[in-house]
DNA sequence: CCGTATCCTCCTCGATACTG
DNA sequence: CAGTATCGAGGAGGATACGG
């Protein structure tokens, strides 16, 4: 009889892994890009700094939890900056920082490929959904 | 009384924006990428083709369940390939394809990102968490 | 105008058990 | 060895209402 089950050594590995996962600085930043609004705000804010309500209107479909969510995120990740100006009624303007505008090459990149690719995943998909049997 | 409320004004724009979203290039590339076991999968097969329980063992901590799910995935948009080998018992072979390795220099490009200004996210954090009122 | 707080609902993912 | 089937817990995200 061993010292451990089997379950137990895949809990154990299952631990150490997203242990591992999170100080691995890849997913963290797959983890930030992969969220549904934030490439979309990052864009949105590319061309100049944005007033909240301008955000939310031009990303069309956000909540405003979502929204600010977001934003809140992304200021904490140092890559947008929140400019309170307080008047009456209050106005806040977001802007990308250097570290910000860093990434959008990046994002670039994403796009890029998958503009070239996509038709090949579409095509591969259609050939695997039609062949059932193989 | 207007003909929509906001809400149906909202939910409209929503649904016009989830749309969208399922035809867009690059969410659907990030979608992919973001996907936790698929760049691990993507990486341990960059070095050539490896068998299921190869997989299995290399990428501790999946559960029988996604590793395969990842995999009909990766199949089904043309990454990998799936190759059976019908002796007994049974041997079942993964690799990238064309298509999946014209990925990875993407993959490798945002692991360069990440190395290189990960430490300004973490510091921009750090300085973002210590101070409560600010 | 710019949020926060609460509730509530999917939907993903892991655990477990079984098959060719 | 390489899967499939089923179930249940947990979190993400939307709707709604309220506050500064």
């Amino acid at each position: 009889m061993a010292t451990r089950t089997a379950a137990e050594r895949r809990e154990e590995a299952r631990q150490a892994f997203d242990a591992y996962f999170a100080e691995c600085p890849s997913r963290k930043l797959l983890d930030r890009l992969s969220d549904k609004w934030v490439t979309l705000v990052l864009t949105a804010l590319e061309d100049g700094p944005r007033r909240y309500s301008d955000l939310a209107r031009r990303i069309a479909g956000v909540s405003q939890k979502m929204l600010t969510q977001t934003l809140r995120g992304l200021e904490r990740d140092g890559l947008v900056t929140r400019t309170l100006t307080p008047s009456v009624p209050v106005r806040v303007d977001y802007a990308l920082t250097p570290l910000g505008e860093s990434l959008m090459p990046l994002v670039s990149a994403i796009k890029g490929w998958a503009e070239r690719h996509i038709e090949d995943v579409e095509e591969a998909r259609r050939r695997y959904d039609a062949c059932p049997g193989a």
